[in-house]
DNA sequence: CGCATTGTTCCTGTATTGTCGAAATATGGA
DNA sequence: TCCATATTTCGACAATACAGGAACAATGCG
């Protein structure tokens, strides 16, 4: 990943509403959310839902989908993978010992749920 | 981590001198940079260089000390998995088979560098 | 002390972002 | 066709962010 998409993906992210929404559609896993139900869950306005959903969108971190009248939007989990590939990257060639714990961190975000064995 | 924290370290990062400077100091490791240096490499001017310091500072991504005339900042690893595992927190209990190849991508970005094994 | 070095703060013009109301588009059903 | 639902687009305004020049601190050395 280079840098100016990094700073597209994170540039999305860093804003309460997108960031929450963006949390939302992952919870939510592949099945997605549509539009109107994320702006309820919120309680946020749709035009503005709608503007962070675009920003979103257009940094490639979720993908909408027409199911009838209703827009289904889905996080892009490859997009999030990416990033935090990205975000890691320079850390073991700097100090190994401080990036070690870090493989530990995904384990530790599954165990919490309970979900990743 | 709360939401709001997080928001304030993603925006900090997501700007291209920033991100890169943040880069620059993890790769250094716990020794850290002069503003100077980093400046240098960089090819930023001081002030500008010092709004971006000033930024990552105050999300609480680095940290700077004094050494002489010099001002060495490091990174703030503890702040980067901090903001890692927020990132990864919600992904499982979305979709466990979606999330688990991010437990990966530590081991490979330390592969990567050969640096961890 | 006088002075060079290292960084930061202040200031200003400019550009970008965020939010909301209002209007427009698309879909599905009576 | 007519209407309700679901969502986006448009237009405008306030707020914020960014870059760079100039002036200001702090340190160390002669």
């Amino acid at each position: 990943m280079e840098t100016k998409s990094a700073v597209a993906s994170l540039g999305a992210l860093a804003h309460e509403g997108r960031l929450s929404t963006f949390r939302l559609l992952v919870q939510a896993g592949p099945q997605g959310l549509a539009a109107g139900e994320i702006a309820r869950r919120l309680g946020v306005l749709p035009n503005t839902l709608s503007a962070s959903l675009n920003v979103l969108s257009h940094a490639g971190l979720i993908e909408p989908r027409r199911q009838g009248r209703s827009i289904i939007y889905t996080a892009r989990y490859d997009a999030m993978r990416e990033l935090l590939a990205f975000l890691m990257e320079d850390c073991c060639s700097g100090s190994p010992e401080i990036c070690a714990p870090l493989a530990a961190i995904a384990s530790q975000a599954c165990s919490a749920e309970g979900a990743c064995a």
